[in-house]
DNA sequence: CGTGTGTGTGACGGTTATGTGAAAGAAATA
DNA sequence: TATTTCTTTCACATAACCGTCACACACACG
């Protein structure tokens, strides 16, 4: 699956010569021209990271990014600035507004293609082979192992479990499995997360003293080998 | 857990608009129409953020600030002060007396919100790992160690934990955590309390020599590795 | 050293959250 | 189309948790 990678930025050329570069790389992009229409895309699109240019003509690159991270289904997306300017005062008010890096132009393309990746892999998006315990996910051949001993598990279980291996031990409530797994539009009862959770946990650990999936009560569930 | 936001403003109207928007936003209110009664709640319930009108009928906002700023229990507690006036003027005294933020009326709630966020993300508040002597806790795995050692809690005692860890030592009313784990509109009675608090101490005293809650008779209890 | 108020805590009944098999339909596959 | 796999919901069983009470104890104060 393709990262996708949202690029706000005003000078058409500029934007041109990114999204060149980032779809060269292996990279799906979208790109808007104001802070508007960025928003928008952002909301609609969920990308896995946004860049974003700090200048632009209806709001500055602060606010937008205030927006993003204030956004719950945004949030967590990585977010990194893109500037002319170079003072450290700037680079700390960016990252306070709560963008996660902060690149200079003119940058070197593959400077930035390398804080791509750092971000994504940060924010555990976007990789092929995902790994917690003895499990082992390889989301490009669909394939799951546990100890070795391959695990057939359903298109929502596989969905569930990648979620969890993006952030082993994170606790997740049920209605953000839902907004995640099933997607934000949905309308499915939560018990029904419930019933999933069981089918994975029954394919997890057939064959398999250790129950690696554990239930916060009032809280959700997380993918986690301790007790 | 939501974050407990008290506005000192004396308009009530302007209160009442606000009231509405943080809570439709998620977050717990508590409004206050004077100086006094302002300061009076903000020692009670310490909240994570504190909205100030300028203009009041006892006391300047000014003094408000400052007497919050002045408070060790309160001094922490980010304050975004709301004006009519706009003079650069102003906003420097503000920001002088310890305003954290400052917003000009009539201001869009939209903003307010953001930059309510943006501080209560700068203060730490909804930190991930809290940490006070030897416990840690870690909000999004839920999980609680003493010394290393895991410690299992259940929903409630995990709620008054992590508000204990919030102000550590801070003393807490019987009918403050009442507001802040069960909720402000959940009535049980005080001595529940108590049996909580019971249970707690059980949990993360097992094994271990020192008693880290402290009841405070006839006022409530702290989280306090001092005798 | 007795009295009143505040606190610690075991026990208990009731409530809520979770685990799970089954059923019925939807979607994918052949 | 026939068959299989998957999804969702429901109902019930079970487990975990909650709030209250009652009584014992601690403390402050005269």
């Amino acid at each position: 699956m393709k990262a996708l990678i949202l690029i706000i930025e005003d000078e058409h050329a500029q934007a041109q010569i990114l999204q060149y570069n980032l779809e060269a790389e292996g990279y799906q992009t979208k790109h808007g021209a104001t802070a508007e229409e960025g928003l928008l895309l952002a909301k609609e699109y969920n990308p896995d990271l946004i860049l974003l240019d700090w200048m632009l003509p209806d709001m500055s690159g602060i606010e937008v990014c205030r927006q993003i991270k204030s956004h719950p289904d945004t949030e967590s997306t990585p977010v990194i600035m893109l500037t002319a300017r170079g003072t450290e005062d700037d680079k700390i008010r960016g990252l306070d507004v709560g963008a996660n890096d902060y690149v200079v132009k003119p940058h070197s393309i593959k400077e930035l293609l390398a804080r791509i990746k750092s971000n994504l892999r940060n924010a555990g998006i976007g990789k092929v082979e995902l790994a917690y315990a003895d499990v082992l996910m390889n989301t490009e051949t669909h394939r799951v192992t546990r100890n070795g001993k391959n695990i057939k598990l359903g298109p929502t279980e596989f969905r569930i479990l990648r979620t969890f291996l993006e952030r082993p031990q994170k606790v997740w409530s049920r209605s953000a499995l839902l907004d995640r797994v099933w997607g934000a539009d949905i309308y499915v009862d939560d018990r029904t997360v419930d019933v999933h959770i069981g089918r994975l946990r029954r394919a997890l650990n057939k064959d398999f003293e250790k129950d690696l999936i554990r239930t916060i009560r009032s809280a959700g569930y997380a993918l986690d080998k301790d007790d």
